[in-house]
DNA sequence: AGCACGCCGACT
DNA sequence: GTCGGCGTGCTC
């Protein structure tokens, strides 16, 4: 009769992949040792003792062997929640990918002095109750839209109003803000956490505020790549405690471990900062759906025009639209770039009618010209031969950051002070398009007197006065003005359209929308340079036929989202191993390629939404196998991307 | 990753 | 006969 033994399941924090699932570990005696804390357990042939979760304690194994003691006791904190390593799994899996990689992505780096500050505080938080006289109504939505979107199990594409507004000697905010707070605050009534993802810094610095005044002192949690390491470690710490709470963040806050969720809201989920850089690549959108069916409750995907991939769900019913039964939407006129060419007055890129108009409303507020590209001039041409011209050493693209700078690479970031045409030899070049540089002096000079404000990645400019001022700002960095925009100029609209980039049709309408829901209500936005389907969408505000169409096009040629995808790269050997694998399981497509890359090939394995759990576990397998056996670089392994946007750009090069 | 096991060529 | 190459496998 052998005493009672106590046995925890740790998962180790690694990035190999044949690591890639929990270990079983003697507890020692005296050691107290939770679910979800972080340990530190030997591996054999390893110096450095390894770190990892405990997942599940138990008091028998099914390893044959000895087991190892767990070394010590890192953390006492529940830091892997249940619920956070069961989304961990089934994001692997969906993206084929390792669950230590999305625990990584889950969990933020730990500041000791912060846990042991946050351990011993005083003030246990109990939930304060909301004060009911903050719940206002929101025009255009029923009193019982809220709860409804926030039902079990709910799936929601809600349409943002137009506009921005101001309550009560609070500063202007976006009318969406109104919206994001009160769902905020039906969940929070209700004893509930909410989760809000948005895409960037600008998002938080626009809607943070807002929900803070509309829901009791210390419910609302930022998290965010931009707050201080520390403080984002804190946040997720607040997340823990079994109180509701509001969190709202970027695209990581999607796992944050809250007590008792009402749902998942989504924000903008077209943008691509929503897709995760690192491995396993996943998706915002995708995480919100898993979790929503993992957890029960509600997914809402929001924004002022819905995804592709939203679009698609509505069409097959898996998605409820709501959308404002008012709208407030601003004025849109297309205008024509002809005609006025050489014009002394008119800025080259600006038809005169919208010339005339922003001359006329910038008399009497701010008027904010969208620009497509940041630096002076995306591109770089000979002044003799007219050739367009590449990096010399690398082949990249050359920039020209400011007027009159020689261009540099932008993917070596080498400037090149003695710059030669490769073709003819000339030694003077022309600048190529417009960035925000070169149009602020072209724009500029045409408003003299004027006051200018640059906002982009570089200049952040969150909020700009009801006062007269020409703003110029790169798409997705506009400020909003107090009281709104009296007029708007969408400029580059055909170079956005035409980027070789599978999103480049819903980016440019939502980059063209977002500008237009910051005008006054009686302001007017003018669409240059674009014509035909998408001019006449922008300006009646009618995106849907649109956006159908273009998914019925994507399902015509089997592209996303209409299907999924998975990229292989790698050593040729190990690429086929695992194609060869993918096409035994009978769910493929069809597989694309291969290409030569370096350091091999890669091919584009398609494959519908109902077998995709049957493709991706075969993925994660092979990988995991061949992770075991074949050569063993960081470089020669075989890499494995799943739907991700970048990969399917990649696809469409080659395509065309 | 790190390290051991294991089965073939050049060596004292 | 043995030393040692790194291909293949495993880590509780």
């Amino acid at each position: 009769m052998s005493p009672q033994r106590r046995i925890a399941q740790v998962l180790l924090d690694t990035r190999l992949p044949q690591l890639d699932r929990p270990f079983d570990y003697e507890i020692p005696e005296g050691l107290h040792v939770g679910i979800g804390s972080l340990v530190k357990v030997p591996l054999r042939q390893r110096k450095a003792p390894a770190q990892g979760y405990v997942v599940g304690l138990a008091d028998s194994t099914t390893h044959t062997g000895a087991l190892a003691e767990i070394s010590a006791v890192v953390s006492p904190v529940g830091l892997l929640a249940p619920q956070t390593y069961a989304l961990a799994e089934a994001v692997a899996e969906r993206q084929a990918g390792s669950v230590a990689d999305v625990v990584r992505l889950a969990i933020p780096p730990r500041y000791v002095r912060t846990e042991k500050k946050w351990a011993e505080r005083s003030d246990l938080s109990a939930s304060e109750s909301l004060n009911s006289e903050l719940m206002r109504d929101i025009d255009g939505f029923s009193a019982t839209s809220w709860g409804d979107v926030l039902q079990r199990e709910a799936r929601t594409a809600l349409y943002f109003p137009h506009g921005v507004e101001r309550v009560a000697g609070s500063p202007w905010v976006p009318r969406a803000s109104g919206v994001l707070a009160r769902l905020a605050q039906t969940a929070y009534a209700a004893g509930e956490s909410l989760i809000i993802v948005v895409p960037t810094w600008r998002d938080i610095a626009l809607h943070e505020q807002p929900l803070r005044e509309a829901l009791p002192d210390g419910a609302v949690v930022s998290l965010h790549s931009e707050l201080a390491p520390a403080d984002r470690y804190r946040s997720f710490l607040e997340c823990l405690e079994t109180v509701p709470r509001v969190v709202i963040g970027t695209r990581h806050a999607a796992y944050a471990p809250v007590h008792n969720l009402a749902g998942v809201v989504v924000v903008d989920d077209s943008n691509e900062s929503h897709g995760e850089p690192l491995a396993p690549y996943p998706h915002t959108r995708d995480i919100a759906l898993i979790r929503g069916s993992l957890e029960g409750c509600a997914v809402v995907f929001a924004s002022l025009v819905p995804s592709l991939s939203v679009t698609r769900w509505v069409e097959q019913g898996h998605v409820k639209a709501l959308a404002p039964s008012t709208s407030r939407r601003a004025q849109v006129i297309p205008t024509e770039l002809a005609l006025n060419h050489g014009s002394e007055q008119t800025p080259a890129r600006l038809p005169s009618q919208a010339f005339r108009a922003a001359k006329d409303a910038v008399a009497l507020g701010p008027v904010l010209v969208q620009v497509f590209r940041s630096g002076f001039a995306p591109g770089v041409s000979c002044a003799g031969c007219k050739e367009k011209s590449f990096c010399r050493s690398c082949s990249g693209p050359l920039r020209v950051t400011q007027r009159g700078e020689k261009p540099a690479c932008l993917w070596c970031g080498v400037a090149d002070p003695h710059w030669r045409c490769v073709s003819c030899g000339h030694t003077t070049f022309h600048p190529r398009g417009h960035g925000i540089e070169r149009t602020l002096s072209d724009i500029g000079r045409s408003f003299p007197g004027v006051p200018l404000v640059r906002a982009d990645g570089q200049h952040r400019v969150v909020r700009v006065p009801a006062t007269p001022a020409l703003v110029i700002a790169t798409r997705g960095a506009e400020p909003l003005a107090e009281g709104g925009y009296r007029a708007a100029l969408l400029l580059d609209g055909a170079a956005m359209l035409s980027r070789e980039s599978m999103g480049a049709l819903e980016d440019s309408l939502h980059a063209w929308e977002s500008v237009v829901s910051l005008l006054a209500d009686d302001g007017t936005a003018f669409l240059t340079d674009v014509s035909g389907q998408p001019a006449l969408a922008v300006s009646s505000g009618h995106y849907e036929p649109l956006l159908r169409h273009e998914v019925a096009q994507g399902r015509v040629v089997k592209m996303p989202p209409s299907t999924r995808i998975a990229s292989l790269s790698g050593p040729s050997s190990q690429v086929n191993r695992a194609r060869e694998a993918l096409e035994a399981t009978g769910g493929l497509i069809d597989v694309l390629g291969p290409v030569a890359i370096k350091g091999g090939i890669r091919v584009i394995a398609r494959f519908s939404y109902a077998e995709g759990p049957v493709v991706t576990r075969e993925l994660r397998a092979i990988r995991q196998k061949l992770a075991l056996s074949g050569g063993r670089n960081q470089s020669d392994r075989l890499r494995v991307v799943v739907d991700n946007p970048d990969k399917l750009d990649d696809l469409l090069r080659e395509a065309s």
